[in-house]
DNA sequence: GGCATTTACTTAGCTTGGCTAAATAATTGG
DNA sequence: CCAATTATTTAGCCAAGCTAAGTAAATGCC
């Protein structure tokens, strides 16, 4: 029936994390903290709006979220001297090394996905990724204008 | 710092996604119906338990997405004839419609994504699409082995 | 043929993660 | 200096995930 590419690209999109996400259970996190701890690790610390602003949650959301991250030692909070309203939310090496094992578990399912492909075809996916990459950035950012 | 292929690859679906979400605000459903409405929809009718596997969810839990799901008038669910235990659910018109109408808003982002793309980058993405499709269907099914 | 087991689903009750409204506390500005 | 603003938390609601237990129908075995 002919599917579009947009239609094909929406769907292989799904698949694929949703085949990367069964790694997931083994941190025994939620995708929601998980995707908090992500942050902080790679972008370093965050005040709680800030984080919420990322996450697209609201920002009592977000405070509990990190209750629960810091009540697993996942996360420290602190005010800071120059503005005591804020928080400082920072990975602890508990979290970091948490988050590391369960990221490098997602990538090796994709890997797996890419392992069969021979040398044209993983040419052709990173063009296609590099090409992607770039529109998507571009038109995201149009689209906050 | 030259990132790996497949983390890469997964980092891009994830922000391709998150953009194409932005358009199932306008369905007033959340993602979890949609979902289920779009199991029924593109695979037709379907039991409890055959929609729960389909998500990958618990059974009461789809119960429960079903309850709503039929109190909004997107689905309707019958016990059938030859099996009284089993329900069969089946999409209404208007659910047809509704998730139709949502999943062209999902799809006319991505198409928004595409279109900057010239001839060359457009066929290097579908031949990406090409071996990554195949590529993923093969490790799934050897996984469920 | 009748009764125990299995199967399909629902109900009950818990947790997490989303929300808004209201409270608290600190900073800023006129 | 006090009002307004800003940053976060608390309270309380709902949706969606779970397990355990309940109901009802079908199956199977002696």
């Amino acid at each position: 029936m002919d599917r579009s590419t947009a239609d094909r690209l929406h769907s292989l999109a799904i698949h694929l994390l949703r085949w990367a996400r069964v790694a997931d259970a083994a941190t025994g996190m939620s995708a929601a903290r998980l995707s908090v701890l992500s942050v902080l690790v790679f972008a370093g610390p965050r005040t709680v709006t800030e984080l919420a602003a990322a996450e697209q949650v609201a920002v009592p959301t977000m405070t509990r979220l990190l209750q629960g991250l810091e009540a697993d030692g996942h996360v420290r909070r602190r005010r800071t001297a120059r503005d005591a309203r804020v928080v400082q939310v920072t990975a602890t090496a508990k979290g970091r090394r948490v988050l590391e094992a369960g990221r490098r578990a997602r990538i090796d399912r994709i890997e797996a996905v890419l392992a069969p492909l021979d040398r044209r075809a993983l040419r052709e996916v990173e063009a296609a990724m590099g090409a992607l990459e770039s529109s998507l950035t571009r038109v995201v950012s149009q689209a906050r204008e």
